[in-house]
Formats: C-alpha cells, sequence, structure tokens
RNA sequence: GGAAGGGUGGCAGAGUGGUCGAAUGCACCGGUCUUGAAAACCGGCAGAGGCGCAAGUCUCUCGUGGGUUCGAAUCCCACCCCUUCCGCCA
C-alpha cells in the first residue's frame, strides 16, 4: 500500500511512476473526485463530533450540579443533530471503505534504479557466473532423465491427484531433501538467517499484508472452514515469515531481521494454462526455501543485494550457471519496488530459467502489515521488508538432474551435496 | 467438545456509565548532578487521521463487529483469541 500522504499531495508524480509498470494507468480522477469528498465530509463529522462531545460533557456537569433541568435542554440540543451525525458518519465510512479498497488495489512505486519496460523483453542482465557446459552427447531434460531412473513420476501424481503435481522416490526424492537441506545449513549457518517453521495455512490478513489479497485471490487454494471463513495455503514461506512483524514495533537496535524458512508453496497457476506443462517446472506445490529481511529503511537497498548475493551463493557452491536480471518496472509483482531475478541454466530447455526473486518491497508491505521500527526519535516507523527465494527447491532439483546428467543415463552428485546423501556420488544409470 | 476465568499504552497492571486516551510501575527520550558512568532528582513519553504556514486544535481507537445512551474501557448481543481444568488426539 502507497503512502495515502503522497498520493493526496503528488497525485500526478505517482500516476506518472506507476505508469512505469507497462502502462499501468491509475485512475487519478475517480481518486481525487473521492478525496474531494472524504475531505469535506470528514471536516463536516468531526465538528458535528466534536460538538456532540462538548454537549455531553456539559451535560454531565449538570448531572453532577444535580440541574436535571439545564441537563434535558443540553439532551434536546443534542438530539437535534444527531440524525444528521450518524447519516454523516455512515456515509464517512463508506467513503473510507471505497479509498482503502482503491488503495489496496494500487502497485508499488518502482524504485529509481528499475529500468523501464512493459515485459519480460526490456529486463536488464546483470551477470553471468559460470559456462553452460557442454556435452558430448544427446542432451536430455529432466524429464526423460528422471523418468528413465524410474524416480521421477508424473502419471501416479496425476491419479492421486491431478496434472501440475509430482510423485519423487528413491535418490531423487533424497536429492529433493538433501538440496533443501543444504540450503538451510548455508542459510542459517553462514549467512546468519534464524531458521523458522511456520504454518502452512495462513488466514486472509496475512495475505493483504504481503499484497497477495484482494487481487489475487485466483492465483490461491483456498480451505474452507466450519464458520464461512476460510484459510489459503501459502504460496510462499514470505506469507508467514514476513507477516510474524504484522502488528509489531520492533527495537531498532534488532534490525535487521534475517528468517530463513522451508517450505512447500501452492499455486493455482490460474491463466498459465498452456505454459510449462512439461516436467516438474510449473507445479500446483513446490518446495522452496524462503529468505526473509526486516530491515531499516535506510539500508534496505544494501540489504537486497546482500540477500541476492546470499541466494547466488547456492548456485555457485552447486557449481550451476547462472545470470542475475533486474527485472523491468512492467516485469515486476505487484507489491515490489525492485526486483532481481536469479535464473540458471537449464541444458533441457537451452534456456536460463528463474530460480530465484529477490525484492525490496520498501515500505508496502510494512504499510499494510502496521510492522514498524522504533526510530532515533523514539517514534514508530515503518520498515522495509524483502525477500527472496533461497532458492525454489524443484527448480534447483531439475537443474543439478540436467546439468549433472551423464551419456549412461546417470546423473552425478555435486561435492556440495553429496554429505546429505549419504556420501553417494552418482544416481547409478537405469540397467 | 464441556466448564471457569481473562483480553487495557513498548511491557506489567489499575480503572465497572460523565473532562478517562486512561492511575501507577518498568522501559525509553531530554535535563540536573558527576572526570565519566551508575544512582538520585526534574521533565517528556500511545497510535492513526483531519484542519492549519505555525503555535495549535479537532476526531477516532481500551480483542473485533453490532447495540443501548446526550455520553461506553465500563452495560447488552455475537464472534475471535488467550489461560486453567476435564474429555479426545499425532
Amino acid at each position: 500500500m502507497l503512502d495515502v500522504q503522497l498520493l493526496r499531495n503528488e497525485l500526478d508524480v505517482v500516476a506518472r511512476r506507476l505508469a512505469a509498470r507497462g502502462g499501468y494507468q491509475l485512475d487519478v480522477e475517480s481518486f481525487r473526485k473521492l478525496e474531494e469528498r472524504r475531505k469535506a465530509l470528514q471536516s463536516d463529522t468531526e465538528s458535528l463530533q466534536a460538538q456532540r462531545n462538548a454537549l455531553s460533557r456539559q451535560i454531565g456537569a449538570a448531572k453532577r450540579d444535580k440541574d436535571q433541568q439545564a441537563a434535558e435542554s443540553l439532551m434536546v440540543q443534542v438530539n437535534a443533530f444527531s440524525d444528521e451525525l450518524k447519516n454523516k458518519q455512515e456515509k464517512l465510512d463508506a467513503l473510507r471503505g471505497e479509498m482503502e479498497d482503491l488503495l489496496l488495489s494500487v502497485p508499488n512505486l518502482p524504485h529509481g534504479s528499475v529500468p523501464a519496460g512493459a515485459s519480460e523483453q526490456d529486463n536488464v542482465e546483470l551477470k553471468r557466473f559460470g559456462e553452460p557446459r557442454s556435452f558430448s552427447f544427446s542432451v536430455r531434460d529432466h524429464v526423460d532423465i528422471g523418468e528413465s531412473l524410474g524416480q521421477l513420476d508424473f502419471e501416479h501424481a496425476v491419479k492421486i491427484t491431478g496434472s501440475r503435481f509430482v510423485v519423487l522416490t528413491g535418490a531423487i526424492a533424497r536429492l529433493h531433501r538433501a538440496i533443501a537441506q543444504f540450503m538451510l545449513d548455508v542459510h542459517s549457518g553462514e549467512h546468519g538467517y534464524t531458521e523458522i517453521y511456520s504454518p502452512y495455512l495462513v488466514n486472509a490478513e496475512s495475505l493483504r499484508g504481503t499484497g497477495q489479497l484482494p487481487k489475487f485471490e485466483e492465483d490461491l487454494f483456498a480451505v474452507p472452514r466450519a464458520d464461512d471463513s476460510r484459510f489459503y495455503l501459502i504460496p510462499t514461506a514470505e506469507v508467514p515469515v514476513t507477516n510474524i512483524v504484522r502488528d509489531e514495533i520492533i527495537p531498532a537496535d534488532r534490525l535487521p531481521l534475517k528468517f530463513v524458512c522451508h517450505t512447500p508453496c501452492f499455486r493455482s497457476e490460474a491463466g498459465s494454462y498452456g505454459k510449462d506443462t512439461r516436467g516438474m517446472i510449473r507445479q500446483h506445490q513446490f518446495d522452496k526455501v524462503e529468505l526473509v529481511q526486516i530491515a531499516h529503511p535506510e539500508n534496505s537497498y544494501q540489504v537486497l543485494e546482500e540477500l541476492t548475493g546470499h541466494a547466488e551463493t547456492i548456485l555457485r557452491r552447486l557449481d550451476l550457471p547462472y545470470r542475475v536480471v533486474t527485472l523491468c518496472a512492467g516485469d515486476m509483482g505487484f507489491s515490489a519496488a525492485k526486483t532481481y531475478d536469479i535464473e540458471v541454466w537449464l541444458p533441457g530447455q537451452e534456456a536460463y530459467r528463474e530460480i530465484s526473486s529477490c525484492s525490496n518491497f520498501e515500505s508496502f508491505q510494512a504499510r499494510r502489515m502496521r510492522a514498524r521500527f522504533r526510530n532515533d526519535k523514539g517514534k514508530p516507523q515503518l520498515v522495509h521488508t524483502l525477500n527472496g527465494s533461497g532458492l525454489a527447491v524443484g527448480r534447483t532439483l531439475i537443474a543439478v538432474l540436467e546439468n549433472y546428467q551423464r551419456a549412461d543415463g546417470g546423473v552425478d552428485i555435486p561435492g556440495a551435496l553429496q554429505p546429505y546423501m549419504g556420501g553417494l556420488k552418482a544416481i547409478a544409470s537405469p540397467r
């Protein structure tokens, strides 16, 4: 959520900066109209309230003095405008609701360093690490590799649940677990993150806090409850972990808070029907190790660089080629002010594919969550929130299978993961 | 699921219809004292919002939402959450 003051004072500037998001159109006119009505209605309402409060105080005084007559005449005065007050109050509440809805639907302002652009085409490559390996045999994708090993099984997943799910077995299932463990150990042991275990079901308020609601309900899986409320399956650990600080005031000397959390993530993938239907690139359920930082506004951009570096470390340790791109304004998520995507090389697709997305949300989520710290004047001030995948576990598994495949159909285990595989150096080729 | 108790400021904890946005303590900020610090003492200190150049002033908020009333932290209703006991349970 943007600061409503900013919209009041610099509406045109805000509209212009938002237009960088692939031509996003802020409804300037209706905001102006709402704001005008709000202003008038609010001052009317408040002055009536002030009158009522003053008269009520006098009634109290009169009653104390046992002056029944004075009290009654004062009550008559209040009653004269109490209907008007009630009416205005109701209108003002409705108007406030409208304002709130509008505000909740406005995306974050792109940071000044974010390149302009409408789509993926306009993202800017920042750096590359590693060289895509050249293979002396014909390269297979993870589906062929995993299925021929008999350890990557989409057919049973379809029977059990449906499309966009997978069953892993044997060494590949273990490799999947090893990857997550490795990541958790590096981030908690070397990068100073506190490991978190969190709920996988969250309430609507949490999703509103991080920005998934109210706008993106169709991307979520909902679980109905006995009353008419519902829980939602988390689309990312960002939601439960960031919401730890919702409605809290954190002592400044504890910033930044650094959390790492491994969870499954659930996404309906509404609107991506034809996309990535083969393999486990895009699943309704996937595991992810998420990094979250709650930072002081002064250094949140430095934190973004660090956090992105922490995610990169994993790929370096696994010796997987990757590149980092700065997302252009039009390709960024709703809540982000700046985002780096890390893309890993997938030989099976001969392409770099997203494996991590690291963002600074500045105060956008913090404002929705009322997450604050006490600044050096002793006043509560909004924190900045950041997060990034460190990394997506399923896609890392794909990258390992494809980059470490052997001519005989087996897969080498990267050195960093071998301790997590009981010393196993390779997944044996099928006979 | 049954029974009882309870949700008040950063924390602890008073307050059961009338200057209560709220005593007191702790924490925090500023000052006096001190070589410095601690202690002591003095002062300040909830949040959000409106109007105003400012000084200031007004409104809202005591778990949430409704209701009663001229007036609600306080009374009524519903819901949520927490604690304890019983039952059930990985």
